[in-house]
DNA sequence: TCTGGGGTCCTAGGACCC
DNA sequence: TCTGGGGTCCTAGGACCC
């Protein structure tokens, strides 16, 4: 049976912050969501002052100046491309790796690997060695066990745990049935109304009332307790089926001429990622959030269009875009945010011709959305776009404090004085 | 004053079909 | 009074993840 190993940076937007700028080692650092408004990473040293992950800022305002928390507003952009280099690094070492998220993935190591603890160490520092990042790294016979000793591993010495059959129930039994991977807050809040508090009382519940109150997930999960392997491990995940862009202003938005030029810009980057994957999609969906005046509650309105034929081709996506848009703008209210979210995808290579769609025609088409992505791709993000985007970006989110693109803009690198 | 952004999967219920 | 049986597709809402 082979063993799971889930690989997790550390506190990882701001431990690649450390990466460029030493002296916020062993100090408190926070990194903020886009406008800055929420706090979404943060070091050890954050945590133990008590600040919460997804508090809003202006809530824990003081503690962040009193106690003289090094703040950071998110860039993506750095961490993305940290991402890539720890993958691509894991990629070498290990027999099969599944990213699944930013900052974490499940691998099984090589097959000659008789001691998946000592390998684990050697990545462990190896990472550190090569690209500067702290991880930590769980065993377990199941995906869900490898998640829960990586928790355990993330605040041992080693920063490597695993869980085995002689040590599982003693380490269920210490674990909180909402740590659980895939026991989120409410069916933790359902779970102990039934004096299910640990894991361990979980694994012994009855499958059927399992299945009928938690779902077939919720199922698969307890039987993982078990040692059961339920979730395999996905080497190659199948293309998204929706791709969603979408930001929140940095301002009250009023004009109908600025919400398109932020739509534009969104369906850009959507259409970026759509064509990348080699789908073309059917339909589109744009919602908005927007207030109104003496009021801070929130409301969201969406509207879809489904295009008379698929297409992966911006200028008509941002078209059908605003015709959503037009329809659901009212003048006099305060718009926060505007987003698309492409689905219904179908395979670029099956494109269907009708008479709106001539050979010749889609052909250039694909021509000139392909020369735009390798000119973006090479020389930075919207070097080249539409006009339809083109903006004076008042609306853009605040991101005051971004650390430098380090890693992805020759003007950016980093410099040392001596 | 200020509360992120991007995904997946499951289920129940309605519409519709034979 | 009794109100078939089996299926598909779609959607909204709810749950979860990072």
């Amino acid at each position: 049976m082979p063993t799971f190993a889930l690989v997790d940076c550390n506190n990882f937007f701001v431990s690649c912050e450390r990466v460029f700028n030493p002296k916020l080692a062993n100090k408190p650092v926070v990194v903020l969501s886009s406008n800055d408004a929420c706090v979404i990473a943060r070091s050890n040293e954050a945590k133990a002052l008590g600040i919460k992950m997804g508090e809003p800022v202006f809530k824990c305002d003081q503690v962040l100046k009193n106690r003289n928390v090094f703040i950071f507003s998110s860039n993506f952009t750095l961490y993305n491309d940290m991402s890539k280099r720890v993958m691509q690094s894991l990629t070498q070492m290990a027999r099969e790796i599944e990213v699944y998220s930013i900052d974490e993935a499940f691998v099984f190591w090589p097959d000659i690997t008789l001691n998946n603890h000592d390998y684990s160490k050697h990545i462990k520092h190896k990472i550190k060695q090569n690209i500067g990042l702290p991880v930590s790294i769980g065993l377990g016979p199941t995906k869900t066990l490898a998640k829960m000793a990586n928790n355990i591993a993330k605040k041992s010495e080693s920063g490597v745990f695993e869980i085995t059959e002689s040590n599982l129930d003693e380490i269920l039994k210490v674990t909180p049935v909402g740590d659980i991977w895939g026991i989120g807050r409410r069916y933790t809040k359902f779970l102990i109304s039934y004096d299910i508090n640990t894991a361990y009382d979980l694994k012994n519940c009855d499958d059927n009332w399992v299945r009928k109150n938690l779902s077939i997930i919720g199922l698969k999960t307890v039987m993982e307790l078990r040692g059961i392997s339920c979730f395999n491990l996905d080497d190659n995940p199948e293309a998204k089926k929706s791709i969603c862009v979408s930001r929140s202003f940095g301002k009250n938005v009023i004009e109908i001429e600025e919400l398109k030029e932020a739509l534009a810009l969104h369906v850009t980057g959507a259409a970026a990622k759509l064509r990348k994957q080699n789908s073309i999609t059917s339909s589109v969906n744009v919602f908005i959030m927007y207030t109104k005046y003496h009021d801070n509650f929130r409301f969201y309105q969406s509207l879809s269009y489904q295009l008379p034929v698929a297409t992966a081709y911006t200028p008509d996506l941002i078209r059908a875009a605003n015709i959503c848009l037009e329809k659901m703008f009212k003048p006099g209210l305060l718009y926060k945010k505007v987003g698309i979210v492409f689905y219904d995808f179908v395979c670029a290579d099956f494109v269907q011709m009708s008479t709106i769609n001539n050979v010749n025609n889609l052909e250039k088409q694909t021509k000139v959305m392909r020369t735009i992505d390798k000119i973006n791709s090479k020389k930075g993000k919207n070097k080249v776009f539409f006009a339809a985007a083109l903006s004076d970006y008042s609306w853009e989110s605040r991101r005051l404090k971004k650390s430098a693109n380090f890693t992805t803009n020759w003007n950016e690198i980093l410099t040392i004085k001596i």
